[in-house]
DNA sequence: GCCGTTTTCGGCCCGACTGTTTTCAGTCG
């Protein structure tokens, strides 16, 4: 099975939990999972670069050792490192740092006091009371593990950033009625707009004297009260999504907001840069000695370590800091940029309403266009068209364009690329459209190389536009597809098409690496709802949300064109 | 284990809360 970055990156992770809990040096455990980051965010497959004989030290935290080891994975597909450490300590102990409150530490202490390795082993374990007696244990200790393994059994994991929203801005909105408080931002992954987050950080600024902390503990959608203190305090509600509330002054309120919304790696990286000035930076400020010289806004704190604003989209630490320090930062797409969108469905197929409908609901959003894109034949559970119904709605297009004004509704047909690469729709009726837009559909588990030859031979296809959805994952659901994403933008980019960053917030696909790559390569995106209803719209949030991540200006984005700017770029050339 | 306008050694972000402790280690973000 060949090697991809995802698994070298699993490997560094567990050597850095493993290493952990053999009590190493934190900051050589630290190199083992910034190397591990450093893989699983690379737009590149690093076992070509291996193949290449290109250089791995050139890669952010990985050293002449950890190249070594990235080579020996690829070649072996095994670390010797690892399967030494796998001989002082079982495999499956890791597993137990997924318990909160278990970290290294007492993780070590149970397995060498207890022989404890496994889940079943630490229920046993509990369950006896077993655990109370260890050193650094106590009850209320034994009694949060206990509470955690019923919980882990139930695994609730991440949560999607639109279902995050549905929780955190109703809370969010509840608490700025509170008396003496300032202001409220939902700050951490949420305000980077991840496509998924884990938890919600909210901050917040109040007066001395304001209930807040003890008002936010009393929100009647909790289930549990993690911890309480009286600048911060974390909950877990009846949803699972669990809070962390952050109450600071508001003279502290920009560097609250940058500790806040993170992320980690960006925060350390910038408090080291204060740190090279002689300044430490913390969610109080940012100080020389004992002096605040900066700290009410963001914008102050990144000043204080001579740097612009940086969007809280980019700040995960991927060469952001470098781009703002050579003036090089992007000017990210916003929202109101996008002139129109390339993907929707009508009643015609599987959407729920008229072509009129969601020409109107298009119009609201400020669109000068909106394609209509409907399934194809082969998609039978959606309804998709044959020609002949698909010959129907042109014509039905024709007529309704003839009657509105300020929108123009673009023919178009969300079409299954089919296993052999071939249209589902002959080209006798894909001429008369204004784009076709080809999707993956089935057949989700061929190889990398047939599933790559499969997209590309569509997207050699003369009437092939842009290439919707094109990992095919669902966030939490189903993985993507293994696929060359690099060979699909260099085609793209040689075949003069472009690829879609498809807006549901269980999508939300193209990645953010690969539209970065692909801005890289000069190939346009085009950030489309996948509208099925008129509420749809909406999602174009996220999938902006999503772009800006992925470094996305105006100008790399397709549909921020005008119509007439769009008509000629949809026309192929070759 | 990585890294360098303090460059081949000696650093490596910073603080809150909890529980088990008599002053702090462990965990978390």
């Amino acid at each position: 099975m060949p090697i991809h970055n995802a698994d070298i990156a699993a490997i560094f992770e567990e050597i850095a939990d493993l290493l952990e809990i053999e009590n190493a040096n934190v900051f050589r455990v630290r190199a083992y999972r910034n190397a591990s980051r450093t893989l699983q965010e690379l737009g590149k497959d690093v076992r070509t670069m291996v193949q290449k004989g290109e250089e791995l030290t050139r890669l952010p935290g990985i050293g002449e050792d950890l190249a070594n080891k990235i080579r020996e994975i690829v070649e072996t597909g095994h670390c010797a490192m690892l399967d030494k450490l796998h001989k002082q300590l079982p495999s499956t102990i890791t597993e137990l740092l997924k318990i909160p409150g278990l970290g290294p530490k007492r993780v070590k202490i149970l397995y060498h006091e207890l022989d404890i390795h496994t889940m079943e082993q630490l229920q046993r374990a509990v369950r006896d009371h077993r655990i109370q007696s260890l050193p650094g244990f106590g009850e209320k200790t034994e009694i949060r593990i206990a509470e955690a393994l019923t919980i882990h059994a139930g695994s609730t994991s991440r949560f999607k950033l639109a279902i995050a929203a549905q929780y955190a801005e109703p809370l969010a909105a509840w608490l700025r009625t509170i008396s003496g408080v300032q202001q409220v931002v939902v700050a951490g992954s949420y305000r980077r707009a991840k496509e998924t987050v884990g938890d919600i950080d909210i901050l917040i600024t109040a007066s001395q004297n304001s209930p807040v902390m003890a008002s936010f503990c009393n929100y009647d959608e909790i289930a549990e009260v993690l911890s309480h203190g009286p600048t911060r305090s974390s909950v877990v509600l009846k949803s699972k999504l669990q809070v962390d509330a952050r109450v600071v002054k508001p003279e502290s309120y920009g560097a609250a907001l940058h500790y806040f919304t993170g992320s980690k790696a960006h925060n350390i990286a910038i408090r080291r840069l204060g740190q090279e000035r002689g300044l430490k930076i913390n969610e109080y400020g940012v100080f020389k000695g004992q002096t605040r010289i900066a700290g009410e806004t963001e914008e102050s704190v990144y000043q204080s370590v001579g740097l612009p604003f940086i969007p809280p989209e980019l700040r995960e630490d991927r060469g952001e800091i470098e781009a703002a320090r050579s003036g090089r930062l992007p000017k990210l797409i916003e929202l109101g940029d996008l002139k129109g969108d390339l993907h929707a469905h009508s009643k015609a197929s599987d959407g729920h309403d008229t072509l009129k409908e969601m020409a109107s609901a298009a119009q609201q959003c400020g669109f000068e266009y909106l394609a209509i894109t409907e399934h194809s034949r082969r998609l039978t559970v959606a309804h998709g068209l044959d020609p002949v119904q698909l010959a129907k709605q042109i014509d039905e297009i024709d007529r309704l364009n003839e009657q509105l004004t300020g929108i123009t509704l673009l023919k178009g047909i969300e079409v299954d690329i089919l296993e052999d690469g071939n249209l589902d729709l002959p080209d006798s009726i894909l001429t008369k459209l204004d784009l076709v837009v080809g999707a993956v559909h089935s057949r989700f588990e061929l190889s990398r190389a047939k599933q790559t030859e499969r997209i590309l031979k569509a997207m050699d296809h003369p009437y092939f536009t842009l290439l919707a959805h094109p990992s095919g994952r669902l966030i939490a659901r189903r993985e993507p597809y293994d696929v060359d994403m690099l060979r699909i933008i260099r085609k793209a980019k040689e075949r003069g098409c472009y690829l879609e960053l498809n807006a549901q917030p269980e999508r939300l696909d193209l990645l953010d690496i690969y539209c970065q790559a692909a801005k890289d390569e000069g190939v346009l995106i085009s950030i489309n709802s996948d509208a099925h209803s008129v509420l749809d719209f909406n999602n174009l949030s996220f999938g902006v949300g999503q772009a800006r991540r992925g470094w996305l200006e105006k100008q790399n984005v397709l549909n921020t064109r005008t119509l007439q700017e769009l008509q000629p770029l949809l026309k192929r050339t070759m």
